[in-house]
DNA sequence: CAGCATTTTGAACCATAGTTCATCTTTAAG
DNA sequence: CTTAAAGATGAACTATGGTTCAAAATGCTG
């Protein structure tokens, strides 16, 4: 797609200090908000001076929206193949809740930005169109997942009284309530196996069985 | 509590003034956001100068506290009542779903900042220690929903498989993700009834029933 | 209507933070 | 060791926006 690899020492170099600063941005970011994290905590954090900041980086917004528009891009993929994979619509949904459960365990601070981000009824980061680019790589993370909610409710493994849209929402935020979990006690998600048991949530609910 | 009310005319004014100016803001600070509103905003909104603004409430940070702390306080009312009513535990968290869509049609932009404030991994407002007392506010309201689900759980209507705490978080979340609805898709919101549709899902999931 | 009090106004002030760039430092070839 | 290119630096510039306050407008009383 892109350039061949000529990779000399010195280019790679620059792309590790370039990811550091993001991963130090990330930090910041997920911490504090996009308003409330300065270039000059970036620089900070970082050890570099804001300067030499801005050589890897033309702006504020664009480090932001880098650390977004990889990592989505990322989970584009990961999704691409469980929906292109063989299983039965209801496997693939637990393997998405897998997949969320891997995630959240790596890459929390990532998560947290990206459901502020997606999630919280607005953009963020107002600056910049941002939020489109977002709105347009989420849109290729969830309308898949629409698709296989819709394929379980033809194969009988989910309700069909309620829309697939409702459903999708609801499984969306089941994701979400297992990572404020691990936000809010690290512990408990890690104790006992959040997987199966958002997927039996997801499933069965809250009342009692018959 | 605190002091009588010989309400002249001229102070029934300034409060509208006031209620006024909150509104107004209430719509930005929902649309916008914190950061990106800006006191011009408000002061143009309400038809006020800056000044004026000003004279009403000392800061912007105070408007928008004043805005959480009054409804929430609201809110903690009503929860508070359905928490002493006689119904059977799990009559109440049924109560506390209708309660939820009633505000969410009703105060659908407050509802916004509020979820955005509590369930956000941060708070929005960084300026001063708001965020210690929306925490100190939001507890009061969502205790005593745990206590409810505790009630459920020993009267059987909830399975204790399943930690009071996560049923607590996914209780919530179903009254988030139908503000998500109102908000994406306020005709499907309004169509069917959402307080029998959220309780079902609670209760039974998503899942073909047996 | 006069004159005092209250309210409103918005330009000016100031602090913050994103961005730039002239200068200094490091690197590496000759 | 010299020196030129590349990289790093942070003080200075600029824009934004919260806040203030002297002056103007309005309201109210006699």
């Amino acid at each position: 797609m892109t350039k061949q690899k000529p990779k000399s020492r010195k280019e790679k170099e620059q792309e590790e200090r370039s990811n550091y600063i993001l991963a130090m941005a990330e930090e910041l970011f997920s911490e504090h908000g996009y308003e409330s994290t300065s270039m000059a905590m970036i620089a900070e954090k970082s050890e570099f001076s804001v300067g030499t900041v801005y050589n890897f980086f033309p702006s504020k917004s664009n480090i932001y929206s880098e650390l977004l528009m990889r990592k989505m891009t990322e989970m584009i993929d990961v999704v691409q193949k469980i929906v292109e994979s063989k299983a039965a619509p209801i496997e693939k949904l637990k393997m998405i809740f897998e997949f969320h459960v891997e995630m959240t365990k790596k890459n929390i601070q990532f998560f947290k930005i990206y459901y502020s981000e997606v999630d919280s009824f607005r953009c963020l980061c107002a600056t910049s169109n941002i939020g489109k680019r977002v709105e347009n790589l989420h849109h290729k993370i969830v309308e898949p997942l629409e698709k296989i909610i819709h394929d379980a409710q033809k194969k009988l493994s989910l309700r069909s009284d309620i829309s697939a849209k409702k459903i999708l929402l609801n499984f969306r935020l089941i994701s979400k309530v297992y990572l404020q979990l691990a936000i809010i006690d690290p512990d408990e998600f890690n104790s006992g196996n959040p997987v199966d048991e958002m997927f039996d949530i997801f499933m069965n609910g809250m009342g009692t069985k018959r």
